[in-house]
DNA sequence: CTTTGTGCAAATTCTTTGCACCAAA
DNA sequence: TTTGGTGCAAAGAATTTGCACAAAG
């Protein structure tokens, strides 16, 4: 599915920059940061502003186009493959790799075995028994 | 294990702050965020600094007193309880509770039908092939 | 003394907000 | 027109840094 068709499913109007930021989610998987999503679209599109960034990713957040990635204390990063699955960072190079799950954590890490792994983090979110009935949208 | 066997254990200056942190973190197993920290423990230490909260938690981290929780997207929290276990936050009142596991992810929420999950979130740190020979520590 | 910890103030970084302007229907 | 998107500048929030003073050995 192409970018346009994926705002159009979302009910998103397709302006130019959420179309480009959305095009360039779908063609680098490399959970980008807002900068990095900047840096990369500002040269083709002059006018851009990281705010437009900001809102267009905000967006995309709150109508389930794109995930956000908490795996680094700084920087926001954000996923276009909606799929589940999990993440694996590097402490040496931060560069961040895809791990497609089946069941069970321990089955995805042994197809892995060219990543040494030294942190496990396993973060659900929901609603407890007291909340069961809200249907409030996650504090951010 | 108390505050003071905590910190000596990790070679680490039992100074009245550190012990105050590290006591708090130990008796309040509701990973708080520095702000928390500090309120809770400024009136008994009045002269205590935001500084101070966040120069000791890094330390603690860093010397694996401590683990990093960054299921919110603003604040950072702490854990002080370092054995391998898996988060629930809940979206409506914000509560953060431990889910201790077994082996698989399947399991631990079976354990678990009071929660109504609606989002996982897997993050795996370590090292990629290429940077398997660095000892360096995790990028912050 | 000498080293290390503390804490104030200032600086940084990331993100959001207010608001005026623009564009599309 | 009217609604909604964009983007500048400013505000806000979380965290770090520089530095002087205090504490401990």
């Amino acid at each position: 599915m192409n970018a346009l068709e994926l705002l159009t499913k979302h009910d998103i109007k397709p302006s130019l920059q959420r179309l480009a930021v959305m095009d360039y989610m779908l063609t680098h998987a490399t959970h980008p940061t807002v900068d990095e999503i900047y840096n990369a679209l500002a040269p083709s599109i002059p006018t851009l502003s990281k705010t437009t960034v900001y809102n267009t990713l905000n967006l995309f957040e709150d109508q389930g186009v794109v995930t956000y990635v908490g795996i680094d204390k700084k920087n926001g990063r954000f996923d276009g493959n909606t799929k589940q699955h999990a993440h694996f960072r590097c402490n040496g190079c931060g560069c961040i790799y895809d791990i497609f799950t089946s069941e069970s954590g321990k089955i995805v890490l042994d197809a892995h075995p060219e990543l040494t792994v030294t942190e496990v983090h396993t973060y659900y979110k929901g609603y407890c028994e007291n909340c069961k009935d809200k249907l409030q949208q996650a504090d951010k």
